[in-house]
DNA sequence: AGTATACCCATTGACGCCCATATAATCCCA
DNA sequence: TGGGATTATATGGGCGTCAATGGGTATACT
């Protein structure tokens, strides 16, 4: 399966329209090309997306969670009753409705953000922020990282 | 698996195209001939490339992190958020986006760096100095670097 | 009717694909 | 082993295709 990877900066039309970008289209399963699922982010100003085949998948496994816990009512709440399926027309687009626009800041412009089975959609500007932090963070973490990039070949690790 | 190893400079034409070192394009796995992965390095000014087969490993790692977990997202962001897949053409050449010159200080060259399972790409003068200084360091490190050059065998690092 | 959305067509610029050339590396044979 | 012949590599440039974007119009829903 393709992961959703790397970033592009596309513009909203008047009609509100943006392109998804080409190769985001192509991360997307065979048979839901046409599709895309936004909603809010829990933890950002941003929206995310993704294919319906996703939505499923973490419906599986919020399903494996305790089915009495707070935490599985608040995670079916929070994503299940907020999710927008959202249809991407011959060229590409997707309308992108007002009040995701409202909850993230955005106007004119949006950064589409690859985060692998997944993808967000930032303002530009909130989305170089956010870039930059999470950079800092890494680089400060990269002795954890290390063992998830590179759990063999430690030797270029000063 | 061939190594990325020796240095190379070679030059970014009009259309900001840049040839890969014949050798570099031999190292890559046969599946993927004709695709880099490029990523701003996490130590210099430079840039960082590697087969797409590299990060499908290290996406696979991510992956298997909770889901919802804090890790997951900050490891997401910085890497799928931050690589650029990049093809390469029958000439075996690539198009180096331009933010990652910036980044790097690249203007009409460029300097490929083996460092074996990845390489750099360095702005020329830039590459020297780094050069030297990592010669210098070395040097002084004599003793610890023994260690690493010919280590207890651990295998053959597959 | 009025608003919203999908479909169609057009434009522009970027990128991929192809062909051409010069220089460097390799081969091959006398 | 020397030196011409052949091939590979790095580089330049033309051109068609596709992606991103804009806008007109039909269709649908209320």
């Amino acid at each position: 399966m393709e992961l959703f990877v790397s970033q592009f900066v596309n513009k909203i039309d008047k009609k509100g329209r943006v392109s998804l970008p080409s190769i985001f289209r192509n991360a997307l399963p065979q048979n839901s090309k046409n599709e895309i699922i936004l909603y809010k982010s829990l933890k950002h100003n941003s929206i995310e997306g993704c294919s319906s085949d996703r939505i499923k998948d973490i419906a599986d496994r919020i399903n494996k969670l305790d089915i009495f816990s707070e935490d599985q009512d608040d995670f079916a709440t929070s994503i299940f009753s907020e999710i927008i399926p959202t249809n991407i027309d011959k060229e590409g687009r997707f309308l992108l409705p007002d009040y995701l626009k409202v909850h993230s800041n955005i106007s004119s412009e949006v950064t589409f953000v690859g985060q692998g089975h997944y993808f967000q959609i930032w303002e530009p500007k909130a989305a170089i922020e956010r870039q930059k932090k999470s950079r800092a963070r890494l680089i400060k973490k990269k002795k954890s990282l290390s063992s998830i990039i590179f759990p063999i070949h430690r030797s270029n690790e000063k």
